[in-house]
RNA sequence: GCGCCCGUAGCUCAGUGGAUAGAGCAACCGCCUUCUAAGCGGUAGGUCAAAUGUUCGAAUCAUUUCGGGCGCGCCA
């Protein structure tokens, strides 16, 4: 009975099915109904608008509503009763025993005993897909750690997950990479050279260069264009996507499968595509519309077009350019394609902002091959300022200079990158402090909260050094050693399963910061409270049954925080 | 011109139909002989960008305006 919140939403939805089935009330929109656990306004344990919402549908004035739910209410074994206050809101009580229960199992780790939301099902998270043309950025970090931590609440959630990135290793960008580093590979032979205005200025390139010489000498300086091109293009995807797996590693995401776009290309799967297209009459040769915005160059070219805006798109789409080739969305679309024959139940891709304007085209082809604009969900990470002496750091593509993935790695450190890119929803732009996040002070959330489970520990390992020791056999009770104080955090602490499903359930992984900052704040305010008043500490000598109650409760909390550390990917110190 | 995201305290952000709009930081005042002061308690700080509408009820929904960000051809 871990998620008994649902329960109580279903229960009352019958309810209101019965009150409308006796003509008490007229028909209610049941979506309005909520249920909150967390208000701090509330006077019960759990508040619903329930009566508030059927009030103006009564139809039978002898209707009595509290009556009625008394009736009912005993078939819901966790509420020991409710009271309705003035402005109309019900107030339910858990019973004591319910949230005895309740906190055994967290003690016991059993956070999803009778949820189990995901049931074996089967998830593809893609993420990060940055091009292998230079090293992750500060742009790709926020949905790197996203992807990782939604993956890892899914799991926790009960799903089989697998990570994927999808590398775009082929089209005209790397081109222009292996030609810019043919030129830099010139250039360190002095042969005089420049950049063209739209290749990668980046220095890293120049390392790579060096790494060639280092191997290969000068021999590709005469060698046939075709052969060094190839030789250039393999090397540098070879290194950037390796360093790119390095830069993941540092802040402990690895992904379980890596699908190239050059092997999607020699699948062939883009024509079994083209098949379903062609098949549903989605696809014609056309031209294209004549753009809104800068148009200087637009030429009205005949070319094969995918007919989106027969489904969820507003216009067509280009598949292949006018000279034949497959366009970047052709090639995506069709390893969709191959995502959707490997029996996942559902998709998850996360993109950058700058990919919005992409989400109509791609559902429609999910929809085109399952006829299921469901199936996949594209969720978008807004854009990360990077703030340093309280001003925002500029990147230019075209000068090489951004501040990658390492550059930040080096000054904060893994802990405050995860927990910082998490606790702002993904659809809020951030602008990320590094000075106020290097800091190990108030300042900073990610101490907070360690320092709440390093707290707890250390009164869990005094306890153990003293010999109190929870029985295996013990049952906790409320009754017994808890302040009204306590009683708060405990009723906080039970309500994380259901925390666990609702940040699964609407993808926001960031709940679980906010969750996290308000219970250890609970907590410290606890701790201290122990500075004034003797019996508020949680190890006293001359009360040992009092005592672990406290301990039983401080373990479940400590249960939660590791919990909730291990799914964000932070360390859990015992010391700090 | 069009599409998407956003506008909440000085700053960074929660809250997205419900009770008196919250937290942290910054400011000010207090609390270490004690299980960790990387902490706690208190004070002050708001026209939820603006207007109109829908609703018993709007920061939340709709329309419009203003402001910011990201996109918008056969690039990837």
């Amino acid at each position: 009975m871990n998620n008994y919140i649902l329960d109580l939403s279903n229960f009352l939805n019958t309810f209101a099915s019965f009150l409308e089935s006796k003509k008490f009330i007229s028909e209610i929109n049941k979506n309005q109904i909520s249920i909150d656990y967390s208000s701090e306004n509330k006077l019960g344990d759990l508040a619903s608008n329930f009566y508030l919402i059927i009030n103006r549908k009564i139809i039978d004035k002898n209707f009595n509503f509290e009556k009625e739910l008394n009736d009912k209410i005993n078939s819901v074994p966790f509420i020991d009763h409710f009271i309705i206050s003035k402005n109309g809101f019900i107030n339910f009580f858990l019973k004591e025993d319910f949230v005895n229960n309740s906190l055994n199992n967290i003690y016991n780790n059993n956070f999803l005993k009778d949820i189990n939301h995901g049931n074996e099902k089967k998830i593809n998270i893609e993420f990060v897909s940055a091009n292998p043309t230079g090293p992750l950025h500060i742009a790709h970090i926020r949905g790197a750690v996203f992807g990782d931590v939604l993956s890892s609440l899914y799991i926790k959630m009960g799903f089989r997950v697998l990570r994927e990135y999808y590398v775009n290793d082929a089209g005209s960008q790397i081109d222009k990479l292996s030609n810019s580093l043919f030129k830099r590979y010139k250039q360190l032979f002095n042969i005089n050279i420049e950049l063209a205005q739209d290749e990668y200025p980046g220095e890293y390139l120049i390392n790579i260069a060096k790494k060639i010489i280092k191997i290969d000498g000068d021999k590709w300086l005469n060698k046939k264009e075709k052969e060094t091109m190839l030789y250039f293009k393999k090397f540098a995807l070879d290194d950037i996507i390796s360093s790119i797996k390095v830069d993941l590693n540092l802040i402990n995401i690895k992904f379980d499968k890596y699908t190239y776009e050059t092997d999607i290309e020699k699948s062939k799967i883009i024509d079994k595509l083209f098949e379903i297209l062609d098949q549903k009459k989605l696809l014609y040769k056309g031209v294209l519309k004549k753009p809104k915005g800068d148009d200087s160059d637009w030429e009205p070219r005949e070319q094969l077009l995918f007919r989106s805006s027969k489904l969820l798109d507003n216009e067509d789409r280009a598949l292949k350019k006018s000279n034949g080739e497959w366009t970047y969305f052709a090639n995506d679309a069709a390893y969709h394609l191959y995502k959707c024959n490997r029996n996942f139940d559902k998709l998850i891709n996360i993109w950058g902002s700058d990919h919005i304007g992409y989400i109509p085209r791609m559902i429609s082809i999910i929809k085109a091959i399952k006829n299921n604009e469901d199936y996949l969900n594209i969720l978008t990470c807004q854009i990360v300022s990077i703030l340093e002496n309280k001003k925002k750091l500029k990147m230019s593509k075209r000068d090489g200079n951004f501040i990658t993935l390492a550059d930040v790695f080096s000054k904060v450190g893994n802990d405050p990158i995860r927990y910082y890119m998490i606790s702002t929803k993904n659809e809020t732009a951030i602008d990320f402090d590094l000075d106020e996040v290097i800091e190990k002070n108030k300042d900073n959330k990610v101490f907070y909260c360690q320092y709440a489970y390093a707290r707890a520990s250390s009164v869990i390992n005094k306890a153990k050094q003293l010999n109190i020791v929870i029985d295996e056999n013990y049952k906790f009770n409320l009754n017994i050693g808890i302040s009204s104080e306590e009683l708060r955090i405990i009723k906080k602490i039970i309500c994380y399963p259901y925390l666990l499903y609702q940040a699964c359930n609407y993808n926001e992984p960031h709940r679980l910061t906010i969750y996290l900052e308000d219970i250890c704040s609970e907590f410290h305010s606890i701790w201290n409270k122990g500075k004034d008043n003797e019996s508020m500490r949680f190890i006293d000598k001359n009360n040992i049954q009092g005592t672990i109650s406290k301990l039983f409760w401080l373990e479940s909390f400590r249960n939660v925080l590791y919990d909730i550390f291990s799914i964000i990917g932070i360390d859990s110190p015992e010391q700090m």
